[in-house]
DNA sequence: GTTAGCACTCTATATAAGTGAGTGCTAACA
DNA sequence: TGTTAGCACTCACTTATATAGAGTGCTAAC
């Protein structure tokens, strides 16, 4: 059967409908909501060829059409309309991602909690996994004579520090003289490529107290290492979902949020998804646990390569087109701000 | 009237069976679990007393009896059995709290995560304010051409860092002077007294160049130094409660999410606590939006003073003595193991 | 002071009837 | 041939009613 001019229409009126309403639409609610010249004997002929097609489905015989997840498709394709981010809202993400701006991870935080806000949904966001950031600085300082904090600055500027307790006093020219050793062997290299290297033996020829040194650090100095290449989530706006009738029902709020809560392995999910603007909706979701659920996720960059995401994510009816502009306008800004190289930027 | 020793006992029993089973408690019941070689109508005539006396309450008239907070303030102070933690979780919390300790905030979020799951209730930590943590390093370090990581690092091994943008490019030879110069100026002296003092007017003197810097580093360098100061928060196991028989309705259920959600709140009601072992029962809770809550918490020392803190929060309804058994036996492994000076620790 | 007995209360559960939105089918119409 | 009015039918939801069960409070007897 093909999708008539007139079905496509019946079509994007009930997705519509439903995702303000997020009730059932039926034939009659439908005619005399949008004046489309036919009446709801016409219109239920119509919505039950769609049925057949795959685009609507029924909760039970006499209730009206619900979109399945083809139909979102279908719409989030072709049907929906563009959104313009408005003046207002552009106006205060621009103020509050683009002023004192200082480490990508607050900036990134903040972009959650304020995509949350003008959703109404929970959000989340992933700094990028830093594959290819190459190691600047390690510095070690004495704390006092048993600790030691070990410092590595990675060249996007990403600190990741630790506390080491030794257990003999270390000199504060041993640290000093490791410190320089250390910086000097790795600097320029990848976290990457260092997390390969058998550091112990490279200090291997050195005298003892350093060889000794690199000995007791070296687990230390790789989950450090480790932490600057991490991934960070953050999740906003989580009990959003309770304002969300699709989740009135006590046992499906608490799977949602058990889901999110799985940070881990929630952040693999964001990490495999492919870049770009990338909208999955409820079965289209390679997780069992996440069919009822669409995400919008959209990428941002920095310097055009290292890419993060930031997203939505809530039942399959949602307002794609809204949010999806929202989402969009949030990451160029995020990119454009961290453009450290190139063109001037405006304050 | 005056709480005979039978109503002591009865009163002992109603608490205890009604903290797990979590329905009200009838003199039948009572009367066939808990031999007392009285009968059901004497029970009644008991509890009637007691009810009068505040200590429980009827949520209807053909219901069992509920403990009323003071019932359960009665029971925490005076009937409460001592639980010993269990060697087997005594195991689990040495193990994990003990071994592989870098930062104090590690360690702390690893204990909110176990203490979640020890007690099936939401948990928390929170770091202490570190009002009379002197600074012991400022380090400026060039990043690229126009951002510079500054860090300050506190007597406890404290690491707090920002990226700064400047307007134009300094050299590596000024930046090295200013953290020697931050260092010599400011170690040793508490964060707080440091947050007082006019930083620009300590270099009105200097050559121009340091001048300027000190003036466009100062914001940064302010919020970097407040957030060493700063208590960090950290909440687990939210959805435990979706087990609780009280948080079945999903507008309690959301309540509570949203109360603890509220983290900047919630945090300021933790530090103005009292220290040392507290309980507080529903309406003994200063907030309006906790009478319906209990709240258990202790606080963990470093060296004797600084003092964070870990506990949960639930319905009034739950295992005062199991769960604060185990809210100890963590803040003495964390007050122990961050003993840092004195006496030798055994690994 | 304690207890058995009994009427009473109130929730929870099951059952039945009524309402309303919506469908699917059929026959008539353009 | 496509469109529409009409109508019987379905099903969730609401309201009303009956019933069972756990528990209380009171009274009178022990």
């Amino acid at each position: 059967m093909e999708l008539s001019e007139r079905k496509l229409q019946i079509l994007q009126a009930i997705v519509a409908d439903f995702i303000y309403s997020a009730e059932p639409v039926g034939s009659r609610t439908l005619s005399r909501k949008y004046d489309m010249g036919i009446s709801p004997a016409t219109i239920r002929n119509e919505m039950s060829d769609l049925e057949e097609m795959g685009y609507l489905s029924h909760p039970h015989t006499s209730a009206g059409r619900v979109p399945s997840d083809k139909a979102y498709r279908l719409y989030v394709n072709q049907m929906m309309n563009d959104y313009e981010v408005s003046a207002e809202e552009k106006a205060i993400i621009t103020e509050k991602l683009t002023k004192n701006v200082r480490e990508l991870e607050r900036t990134v935080h903040y972009a959650a909690t304020l995509l949350s806000e003008l959703t109404n949904l929970a959000s989340f966001a992933i700094t990028p996994n830093r594959v290819d950031n190459t190691l600047k600085y390690v510095n070690f300082l004495p704390v006092d004579e048993r600790t030691v904090v070990l410092m590595i600055i990675g060249q996007d500027g990403k600190v990741s520090s630790t506390n080491i307790r030794l257990e003999h006093p270390y000199t504060a020219e041993n640290l000093e003289l490791m410190s320089k050793v250390m910086t000097h062997n790795f600097k320029g290299k990848t976290i990457n490529d260092i997390l390969t290297v058998d550091i112990v033996k490279a200090f291997e020829n050195d005298m003892f107290a350093l060889h000794d040194f690199a000995q007791r650090i070296a687990p230390d100095f790789l989950d450090t290492l480790e932490r600057l290449l991490s991934v960070d989530l953050y999740m906003e706006g989580l009990t959003n979902i309770f304002s969300i009738p699709e989740y009135n029902d006590i046992d499906k709020a608490r799977c949602f949020i058990e889901m999110v809560q799985q940070k881990q392995q929630f952040t693999e999910v964001l990490i495999n998804r492919d870049n770009g603007l990338i909208i999955t909706i409820g079965s289209e979701n390679a997780k069992e646990y996440m069919k009822d659920c669409s995400l919008i996720t959209a990428d941002y960059r920095i310097d055009g390569r290292l890419v993060g995401k930031l997203g939505v994510i809530g039942p399959t009816r949602m307002k794609y087109g809204e949010i999806t502009s929202v989402i969009k306008y949030m990451t160029d800004n995020i990119s454009q701000t961290f453009q450290l190289k190139g063109e001037e930027k405006d304050e």
